[in-house]
DNA sequence: TCTGCCCTAATTGTCGACAGTCGTCAGACG
DNA sequence: CGTCTGACGACTGTCGACAATTAGGGCAGA
């Protein structure tokens, strides 16, 4: 049972070629290699991969299942353009969301969970004395998914990581970041104490007003950069 | 240009034959004909409809991206079985999403909106005058979608649809209506009001309290029905 | 009798080919 | 010169066939 390529075997298992291919597809558009608004050529694609259109097809559909393209008919699938109009609704889901999250995970958190959700905030706590925005920014995913996994709900978490997905299609979600760490980081202390305390309706506040702070200042942040 | 049948040429524009097929599964599924985790067979679907297998194919995965079936690889596509406590999970969505639009909506609500929020209100009237749960429920159906097209954030009415049908597979949905009638009318009475005045905080709270009730008298009458 | 293996039938996954559709562009026409 | 028409090319939608996988049942061995 050593030496097993155990990413190759789930790979097979959880979908075979059409899976595979809808995650590096997501990969590639994610890292940008597909920029938003570009088709995705089904043949080109297939005789890239050496494999049939029948896969690259199935793969796209569940892409747009994710929300990160579009497909029209008799014209193709395009990678998603989010502008900021609909990246400030998604936050606006977001934030109700992860309310909702916040407010289950604090009236049902065991105190194992506390420590496991304590990890990513130390993460942060790391990233904002060192300034590593990058880091940062995976110690705040880790965090709100930790609630969300706590909260327990599967279709909550299914629906949170699509928006999720699709904001992370806006080019520019970093720009917000520089100079509000230190923010960002005591509005999640103050989230993780309420949790802690099974204060649902403060968790659910603190949440949702995490979640709007931020639409705020990304907004702010683009508008800056365009006016330059 | 007189008698033209629109709605045929986009029913051929939209989406030929997969989604034509998505479409008439969703109803069969909705209506019952196909029976919660029942497995949706390909090659004789294809036959029976005398088209090829590559849009039923298309379709269940159209299907499964609304959350209606679910896929499992080299097994088939079975209908979502949901469970009490599943609906009660999708009820907390539903609860933070209307909550949500309630609120978007008080802000943004024009005249003439108002008075198309009030065809709904006015069915409900109407049917819990008479007592007619099956007019009730498309009138509630209605005031909620209403509601969530007037907050006009896409994504939020796309994930609502996609929670409600879901929910909509649990069969004994209407269970929790007989005796409920005047409650919930009033309940969205208050709703109608509250936005009519341009009161988000209200709209949202009293939306989120709305479904949480209805989930409880839901759940309630579940456990009634299990205990004869 | 029970357990485990293998075989088979049914069904899904994948393939290559063809048909249908859309955008483009050259050419005809006013 | 601008507009419309029709052919062309590229691409997606659909098809039928084949390969791979799974579930179920029969059979041999303990």
């Amino acid at each position: 049972m050593s030496g097993f390529d155990m990413n190759a075997v789930r790979a097979v298992q959880s979908r075979s070629l059409a899976g595979v291919i809808c995650e590096q597809l997501e990969e590639m558009i994610l890292a940008g290699k597909i920029q938003p608004g570009e088709r995705i050529n089904e043949s080109q694609l297939s005789s890239l991969l050496g494999v049939s259109r029948a896969p690259i097809r199935e793969a796209c559909r569940q892409l747009e299942r994710h929300g990160m393209v579009e497909v029209r008919v008799n014209r193709g699938t395009f990678v998603k353009e989010i502008d900021l109009q609909e990246l400030e609704e998604l936050y606006e889901i977001r934030s109700a969301l992860d309310a909702l999250a916040g407010e289950r995970a604090a009236q049902v958190i065991t105190d194992q969970e506390l420590e496991e959700l304590q990890v990513p905030l130390e993460v942060m706590e790391a990233a904002t004395r060192s300034e590593d925005h990058k880091l940062y920014y995976q110690g705040n995913l880790d965090f709100h998914m930790c609630i969300m996994r706590i909260a327990g709900n599967k279709n909550l978490i299914s629906i949170y990581e699509g928006v999720c997905k699709k904001a992370s299609l806006f080019r520019r979600t970093s720009l917000s970041l520089p100079g509000r760490l230190p923010e960002s980081l005591r509005q999640h202390q103050t989230i993780y104490t309420a949790i802690a305390e099974h204060d649902a309706r403060q968790a659910a506040t603190l949440m949702r007003h995490h979640i709007v702070d931020a639409k705020i200042a990304l907004v702010a942040a683009c508008q800056k950069s365009e006016d330059q």
